[in-house]
DNA sequence: ATAGCATACTAAACCGATTTAGTGCCTACA
DNA sequence: TGTAGGCACTAAATCGGTTTAGTATGCTAT
């Protein structure tokens, strides 16, 4: 029984799995599918083809709505033009301002990416680079997402890692952040001052507190054991930051200024704050950190130090696409570092009874 | 002059493209591919391949560590296990949430996906779905974004579509929505509202009003012309929201209610009232929409109608896999409706002077 | 007359898998 | 003794492109 290859229009059932291959394409065209692939590439080697089948081809395939399929493509060239994006948890402010600034900068670039968010589960961190390079990624940035191994492409870790070979970090300048944060408190009066420290895991904890302890040392200013509340678990809700300062606030230790790990804490730290009739900025003066979207829509809007997360993002994006297409052994940059810089809201006012102006 | 093709160990030079493929790994056992695949694969053609054989062939691959790879693969079997998904902004608190909703229930499928944000930029709209479909995505889900064309694999839209063929719609049920928020207003007993409508080019808007005037209509509310604002621009701060309350708060006309047409453009309003010495909630109750995370962050906390953002995304990403695997031709659902819900926080009392309580 | 060269292409290998159709060999049964 | 069937595999086609090495033709220069 012959079943025809191309039957009644009513009753054509082939499921069109490729609209318009480059094989229909050369078909259609009398030529060899060489030729075509040649000059849609704009090949150097279709420099012998004559303009006029040059344009016949190219017109033909526009006309067919030829378009190549990527995947056979990157399979031939090695080159996918894709890379992968680790983040902890895509929802939340941070990685969502680092990914806009990462996707800005890939897809002008012609690179597609894939995201993966762990939330903190370690053998999704195991297992998501393995992963991403079976899909054959290019590179990967990891997000405040430290790897241990398994990785053979370009990494490129946006706060994350430390001194792995192989890994470029982009860093902020966290010395230059905690004086910032500490010296506004300071000339604005504040010699009392309780800090936030983060989780246990972030990656960014230790170095963020051995700055904070730089900068109050050399401004003089005293760190109070009973002055120090640390974050713990793993939500990212102004809930954590709520809990700890109850804390601070049931120590008998008083305090007039209080720098909170990130925004996110800060927020719930004011919340409590209120709570105990601590108005804000009147008594307590609050510095955030990251300067996420909503800092600066609250009431009061937040002073924090803000981390430039976009271009984080962009400059995590163009260095990785510059060790991606550098030649293997060639020297990467270990280590970018980003400055911070000051926002000033409403959220810090000169400490009550202090002279101090600015 | 020959170069030899494998040098000395210390000057290997080969970029090792692909640490073991399943050739080298047939190679090493002294077996063809095709039975190393078989067994890899577990497929049933595996059936006549002695346990023995089976077990040496799993144990040389844990040991090379081998990963198939997965551009080969999906060439041949026409199948990428990948997604596209197009979102207007990755930043914004209302894609992201879709998103990390999208991508539990994916990832946990083994399915990967593409991300790309237009930004309202309509070439940029209707190229990203041909981009995505020629990296054979095998389905779309867009996010608050209408294609027009072009478009041959499942799409889902959350949130932005109406009436395509070919297209499952996601949405809120919108006028239980506006009663929710109407009702609860008038129950606290305001009968002067005021509100703020979506941009022009936003899908929700005119639904949204529609159900609005449905629902005023039945509580017997009056609708005032001059109580009624629109949103522009395609930022998405609350200066927005901002910018239309000062309008409303310069005609003449009263109000101790507000129903906005989101949470962030509340946030706007809310400053812009208190600015102008309008506290609230006790002189002006301000009810939000969509509940994004910093709605409960608020000072006041933002009384809001919840869409089920995050669920809204797992369904998307259920329905788009159901019609993945069903076959070409199989019935789909061309809406799902999910219901809103009202939070009550802080941002809503009862209105000056009256004596509802609820 | 013929080597040399440019022109206009094409054949075929290749990327790394999956999958179908066999191919020998051995055993059991008629 | 012939053969049917099971067992243990393999050869080769295939997915849809890219790329290298050729080939056939015509023209020019010697």
């Amino acid at each position: 029984m012959l079943r025809s290859k191309s039957g009644p229009a009513s009753q054509v059932r082939k499921p069109a799995r490729q609209s318009v291959s480059l094989r229909s394409l050369a078909e259609h065209l009398g030529l060899s599918q060489a030729a075509v692939s040649l000059v849609i590439n704009r090949s150097p080697a279709a420099k012998s083809i004559p303009q006029r089948t040059q344009d016949l081809i190219r017109q033909a395939a526009r006309e067919l709505n030829y378009r190549p399929n990527q995947l056979a493509r990157s399979l031939r060239q090695q080159r996918s033009y894709t890379i992968g994006v680790v983040v902890p948890e895509i929802s939340e402010g941070y990685a969502a301002l680092v990914m806009s600034g990462i996707e800005d900068h890939l897809l002008q670039e012609g690179y597609f990416y894939f995201v993966v968010s762990h939330r903190h589960r370690s053998e999704l961190i195991e297992e998501y680079p393995l992963l991403l390079q079976q899909r054959a990624v290019e590179g990967l940035i990891a997000v405040d997402t430290a790897f241990t191994e398994g990785v053979q492409v370009p990494l490129v870790a946006v706060s994350g890692h430390r001194d792995v070979p192989g890994v470029t970090n982009i860093v902020l300048n966290h010395s230059q952040a905690a004086s910032l944060a500490v010296e506004h408190l300071a000339k604005l009066g504040h010699r009392n001052m309780a800090f936030i420290k983060g989780q246990e895991f972030s990656s960014d904890t230790a170095v963020r507190w051995e700055s904070v302890r730089g900068a109050a040392e050399v401004l003089g200013i005293p760190i109070k054991e009973n002055l120090v509340v640390q974050l713990e678990g793993e939500s990212s809700s102004p809930e954590l930051g709520y809990q700890v300062t109850k804390k601070l606030l049931a120590s008998d230790e008083l305090f007039t200024g209080l720098f909170a790990f990130n925004d996110i804490s800060a927020i719930g730290a004011i919340q409590a704050l209120r709570e105990a009739g601590r108005r804000v900025p009147e008594d307590v003066s609050v510095v955030g950190f990251d300067d996420i979207q909503s800092a600066a829509f609250q009431n009061p809007a937040l002073t924090t130090v803000r981390q430039p997360l976009r271009e984080m993002g962009v400059i995590a994006a163009e260095t990785l696409l510059q060790r991606i297409t550098a030649p293997p052994n060639a020297p990467y940059p270990k280590e970018i570092i980003v400055e911070p810089s000051l926002v000033v809201r409403a959220s810090t006012a000169s400490a009550p009874g202090s002279s101090q102006v600015s």
